[in-house]
Formats: C-alpha cells, structure tokens, sequence
DNA sequence: TGCAAAACTGTAAACGATTACAGTTGAGGG
DNA sequence: CCCTCAACTGTAATCGTTTACAGTTTTGCA
C-alpha cells in the first residue's frame, strides 16, 4: 500500500489539496472543513513528503553541523552550543561527522548544500583545497569554526588557539619548567599544523629551548593514540613538561605515566587542550586549555540564523579568546 | 543570483534536459555532449538539488541515526557501528540527536521519515506512546536500538542488561561484597527503569538483601550528576559496593570519592555500565558491563540495510549478551 | 431579506529532478 | 549508396507539495 498523498487525502476528506495543506500548515478553514481533513489524516496516517515540501518552498528547515569526529569531546560541546542556540528557532539541528575521506565529506556537504539544509557550520579539519572549493561554491548560508582557508569568504568563528600554547607555555615556565614537549596530533590537519607552529612559537619566544626531538605527532586525537605514542615517544625523561594537543591525547598520556610511575605534576607536569569534562576526571585532575567549543558553537550558529534573514551583509570574522584552566597536573 | 538548475544547464550546453541528467548519473553519452555538458555544470557550477531527486526517484541515499544524547559515550560507540557497516555502503548517515523534548523527537522523526531519510535507526530513551505511535506509522524502514515497546513490530536488537547488571551483582559478591547500591539515572528513562528492576532482581535472586534506600536516582546520565548525587547520597557508608547506571556516573561517583579521601575498592567498589574508554582513563581503572553498544550499532544498520532491499520479510529481534570487564575499582 | 465585505475554498501552475517512449543520428554491411 | 540496427537524444509526464488567483460561501448589518 502506498503511502497517503496530500491527495489521497483530499479525495477521502471530499476537499481540494489547498484546503488539505492550509489545514497541515494551521491557516483558517471552517472548523467542519477542518475536522473533515484531521480525520482523513488519521485514517490514512499521512505525513506530508518533506522532499516535496522542500522542493516548493525552498527550506527544510534543517540546518546541518558536520565535523570530523564525534568521538572528540570538544565536538560534542561544540554541538551542545550550536543546539542552545538552534533551539528556540524553527531549525531542527542534524549531525554530519566522521568522514574517512575527502570524497565523502564533499558528497555529504553537496547533498545538505542543496535542498536537506537551510544552512552548514562545518569545522574542517583537512586543510583540502577541494573542500575549501567546494564551500566556495554551495549556495547555502555557511559558517565555517576554525582556521578560515585563505581566499574563502565565508562567515567564520575561530580561537587564537596560538596565544591558548602561549599561556601554557608561560604557566609551565612560571611553574619552573624548562624543557616541554608537544604530544601533537597529526600535522595534515589544520589543527595539528597550527599548534605545531603555535608551539614553536611560543617557546622560541619565551626564551626556551626549542628542540625538534621534543615534538611527537600520534596518529590521531585520541586517547588510545596518546597512550600509544607514548611508548614511543622516549625522549619524556629529557622533558620535565609536556603540552598534548587535545584532552584525550592528555588522558592517554597520562594513563601511560600513571602506569609506568613517573609522578605528575612532579616529574611531568602534563597540560591539555579544550577543558573537556574529562580534564576533571582524570587522576590527577588535568589542566587545560580551554578553546570555548561551546561557546564558538553557539556564535557560530548566531552567525548563521543572522545570515539566513539577511544573506547579502559582508561575512564576520569572530576570535575568541582562550583561557588556560589550572588543575592539578601542572 | 538564482542557483542551476538542470534547466539552466540543458540551456547552455544546447542539449535537454534529459542529457544532462543522464551525464550526471553516468549513463551512456556521445563523448561530445558530455562533454558540453560538463563545461556547463563547471561554468554555472551546478550541482543538483537533491530535494527534487529525492522526491522524485523516492529515495535520499541518507540513513538517519537519533539518540537521546551526543554526550554519552556509549552512543559515540553505537555510530561508529553504524557507521561501520554503512561505510561501503551507498548511504550516507546522518544524526539526530540531544532532544529536550519528545515534541522535538517527534518533529524529527516525521521529517526524517517522509523524504529525507531512506532509513531510521532510533535509539529512544523515553518510554513514551507517542513516540511508539510514531514509529508504527512510519512509512520508512525502522530499526530500533533498545527496549522494545509492546505492540511494536519492528526490526530490533537490544542487550541483555539485566543479565549484565546481574553478572556485576555475583562478581561483587564473589569479592565478598554484602551491601550493594545503585547509582541509577533517571527512572523515566527505559535504561533507568529497567536497571533498577534488574538490580533488584539480582540482588534479591543471589541472596543479598536489598534495601530501597541503596539506590539512588541522578537527575541525568552524565558525569556531574554523579559527582553531585553522591554529595545527596549519604548512605554510602552503609554500603561496600555500588553499581552506576553508566560510566559517566561512576566517573563521577569515583571523583567524589577521590576527594572525599574515600578508598576505591577498598572501601567501596564501584561498577559502572558501558565500558566506554573513559573506563580505563579513570584512577582507578573503572570495572564496567560492556552492553556492546558498537556491536549493537552494527547489527542495527546490518539489519536496516536488509530491511531496505527486503521490505516484507518479518521483522527480527536480535538480542546481544553483555560482557563484565573486571578492572581495578572492584 | 438583501447586499457588501469578509472568510473560506478550489483550480492550476509552479518547484527541479528522473525516465518511458518516441524520434533522431550514425555506423557498418551489402 | 542505401538500409538496418544500435546508440544516443529529446519530449513530456511525473513525483507531492505550496500558493496566487479567482470563485464561492458565509457573515453582519441595514
């Protein structure tokens, strides 16, 4: 049995179509007329087609977020910010994440860019020229989180993640440290790249000896990664601090010291990235450097309703600022 | 400036319609046409709106996957199952998620369920009737992730979490573990409901003696809420082990004990349920009843892609048995 | 009751793709 | 060079909605 149209229904209920959707879309009908409508909808159980919907009214009234892995827990803040804000709109929020490859994040982002989504925030972590074409091209509003591709001049919230290193390389060397290390994620990714540079940075700046052997990169944000790489990573007992590139390379890493029992903050003073919650669950708590995913979450999609209304105003640059939180591993 | 259309693009390549679309799906043309066809799609930069295709030839190539909350690791494990299996697939997935109330699930549900979506994989936590309607006149193939409502016929694969809570009970009373409390979550939820049941089957099956001011209900399955229901739950120290309703919980639980000096297992063992990653980047690595929730992600979308190809056949439940992973805080 | 205005309803044309079906082109063989 | 057949291409119908516009009913008031 085919599904209900708005057709079969409007045969059933003895009215045309027009009657049917005002009556679906709450505009005035004559109470019999509209009684006559509801029961025909519950006894076909209709649903309207939202692709038909779609196609004539030009919104779907979806808005769709797309990051890279929503196993990283500053994602997940991420999204909770963009959802505090979607919520009271009428865009319902859908989640696009995990790509394996480039190919699939374009696919993903060209069938939301026209028709499933009245809007993208896209926080790529790929640095591809075809990606960043290819939000060049989409004819839907789009707000980019993060390092904003030159040339791309779209809406974009991002954090000087630079001056977040900054303060945690000056934090360690208040704290005495002389000699800290990078536990990195992987440099193909904007993120990576930018703290590798950030790091370099800071130390050389702050007078600190900068050693290329005192940089790892794990193979990806994780924990797993941070707990494997640091089996490798042997050069730790030349370092007295070590930065990670995220919380969960951080918890990995801390795992490994706890069971090989170098003492944190003692002997390493550990410090992470993004102040997720499980910076304060780890033992000892974590410090950390917290990027506000939350709240660029919700600039973001601030940015992004803004947009909607009005899609001809000049695209905004936001910077947030980064806040080093103090706990007990440094 | 109005976005391509196909319209557009038959016009300034000189050919129909009915060319273009064929060069877009990769059906067979003279060399010559596609390639006055693919000059135009660059030149206008066109790209389909999938909202007509999907009205048209009745499908999205999109499976949406909804659960309760994007911040509990154990559905971040559930996708990657799906995703897992979807992955060579041609469907992209899609997620719904973090829904304050079940109007809001409602609203997605139908949307996702006429047109946008070929396929749904739900996972609800509310154990409401509307919901349950819901999905019975749902004209898309559903699988259901969880406890299945009576009277829904529907594909499903669930675990055994009774089994699970009572495999963690006998454990902890093979340790000599006499008073045995619940850290649970909220019982209007199916897993809070079901976990205080199982818990006090256990418990009462194996001969320990249950007492109803041993469990105690957090407002939420998240970690804080652990941390906080343990400041209220004072009957702690009439209690020599305690079963959390997840691990977010018991992070939580175990990080009030930490501070509370409060010895783990020595003076309470703690259990919790998931085992998630956080439960072995905790101090004391966390004992937890794997509920599979990866494994159940994939036996889902195995289930939803078969229902996809073979709509008639009956509808399977397949049950998944939890395994206890014994750690250092039990 | 009659009439004007207000309120409602129906008809039909979109929206942008896909796809039978029919029509056209071109290749190859005789 | 013509004919046949295969390969390609175009026309037009269709998917299920929304909505302008015109047509109809109802209401309120004299």
């Amino acid at each position: 049995m085919k599904p209900a149209t708005i057709n079969s229904v409007a045969l059933r209920a003895g009215v045309s179509v027009a009657s049917v959707s005002r009556v679906m879309n709450g505009m005035s009908a004559r109470p019999a007329t509209e009684l006559r409508v509801r029961e025909a909808i519950a006894e076909l159980s209709y649903q309207p087609n939202s692709a038909a919907r779609a196609l004539k009214v030009r919104e779907s009234d979806q808005i769709c977020l797309s990051f890279a892995d929503i196993g990283n827990p500053a994602y997940v803040s991420m999204t909770r910010g963009v959802e505090a804000i979607l919520h009271d709109s009428k865009y319902r929020l859908v989640l696009a994440s995990s790509f394996s490859s480039v190919g699939e994040i374009i696919r993903h982002l060209e069938s939301m860019g026209r028709g499933y989504a009245d809007g993208l925030i896209i926080s790529p972590i790929f640095a591809d020229p075809e990606i960043t074409e290819l939000i060049a091209r989409l004819k839907v509003p789009v707000v980019l989180i993060g390092t904003l591709p030159d040339g791309l001049n779209v809406d974009n919230v991002h954090v000087d993640s630079a001056k977040g290193i900054r303060l945690a390389v000056e934090h360690l060397k208040d704290r005495g440290r002389k000699d800290i290390g990078l536990l990195n994620g992987p440099v193909r990714t904007h993120p990576g790249r930018r703290r590798k540079e950030a790091f370099k940075n800071a130390i050389t700046s702050l007078g600190l000896n900068f050693d290329e052997n005192f940089t790892f990169e794990a193979e990806d944000f994780t924990a797993s990664h941070g707990y494997q790489a640091m089996q490798i990573f042997g050069k730790l007992r030349k370092i007295d601090a070590l930065i990670c590139a995220n919380d969960l390379l951080a918890a990995g890493a801390l795992k490994y010291l706890s069971e090989q029992g170098i003492e944190v903050p003692e002997s390493l003073a550990v410090i992470g990235i993004d102040n997720t919650e499980l910076a304060s669950l780890v033992k000892p708590t974590l410090t950390s450097i917290d990027l506000l995913a939350e709240a660029r979450g919700k600039l973001a999609a601030a940015l992004l309703l803004d947009r909607i209304v009005n899609p001809d105003r000049a695209p905004k640059v936001i910077k947030v600022e980064p806040v080093l939180v103090v706990r007990n591993s440094s």
